[in-house]
DNA sequence: CAACCGATCACCT
DNA sequence: GGTGATCGGTTGC
């Protein structure tokens, strides 16, 4: 039995996801991502979100969905709430959450989260070492980024993609301990070349662990 | 410390 | 056969 450090947390219902995904990412900031290890010995893994980035269904030709509904996107064709897993450069997989209702796209791409409980099983997870975590910057460097963050909450494709996030068992859920950033700020997204100019990059304003500082 | 480069998978043309 | 919602190591100021 892995010891509560959060108090009063609330898992986000499947209406939480059912929005324009713009409305969606502002409320996930300071939201929790909480993922249970049910593989051998039970174990708790979260982190504070800190930053996302909205890909719209409609009028964005840097989204996945942008050309229409294929096996590869169809997560985001589907019911608010789930998570949409890919693996993108050959190396890294991103998380996503399927937002709007059933039928529309879009969605949300987790960036960044703040670590939280089980640095030590992430550490492992990204090759570093115990050491290697014991500064902030450390620490950073653990789940800043999308590939970074998945590689340390052990998110794949094979296991996460199409997985339902509003369960209250859910392996990979969203939870909400009453944190709220006190602001919050707009840039544009990172790493594409289409539709670049949008401002659907979400951060907390003046956290230490968001991926890349402006 | 910025700039480049290699890794090498899933998808789409 | 080209491209990408990335990262980490290396190079060269």
């Amino acid at each position: 039995m892995v010891k509560p450090i959060l108090r009063k947390e609330r898992v986000l219902p499947q209406s939480f996801y059912a929005r324009d995904p713009r409305i969606v990412a502002r409320e996930l900031l300071g939201k929790i991502l909480v993922r249970t290890l049910t593989h051998g010995v039970q174990q708790r893994l979260s982190g504070r979100i800190v930053e996302v980035e909205v890909y719209l269904g409609q009028g964005d030709l840097a989204a996945h969905s942008a050309a229409g509904k294929t096996e590869r996107n169809q997560v985001l064709f589907g019911p608010p709430g789930h998570a949409y897993v890919y693996f993108i450069y050959g190396a890294h997989y991103c998380l996503n959450f399927s937002c709007m209702p059933e039928g529309n796209a879009g969605c949300v791409l987790l960036r960044s989260i703040e670590p939280i409980e089980g640095l030590d099983w992430m550490a492992k997870a990204r090759g570093i070492s115990a050491e290697g975590i014991s500064s902030e910057t450390g620490r950073r460097l653990l789940t800043a980024g999308p590939g970074r963050l998945c590689q340390a909450l052990g998110i794949t494709r094979k296991q996460f993609n199409g997985a339902p996030l509003f369960r209250p068992d859910s392996d990979l859920r969203i939870a909400d301990d009453g944190w709220r950033p006190r602001e919050i700020a707009e840039t544009e997204r990172i790493g594409i070349t289409k539709s670049s100019h949008l401002p659907l990059r979400y951060v907390v304003a003046g956290n230490r662990f968001v991926s890349k500082q402006r």
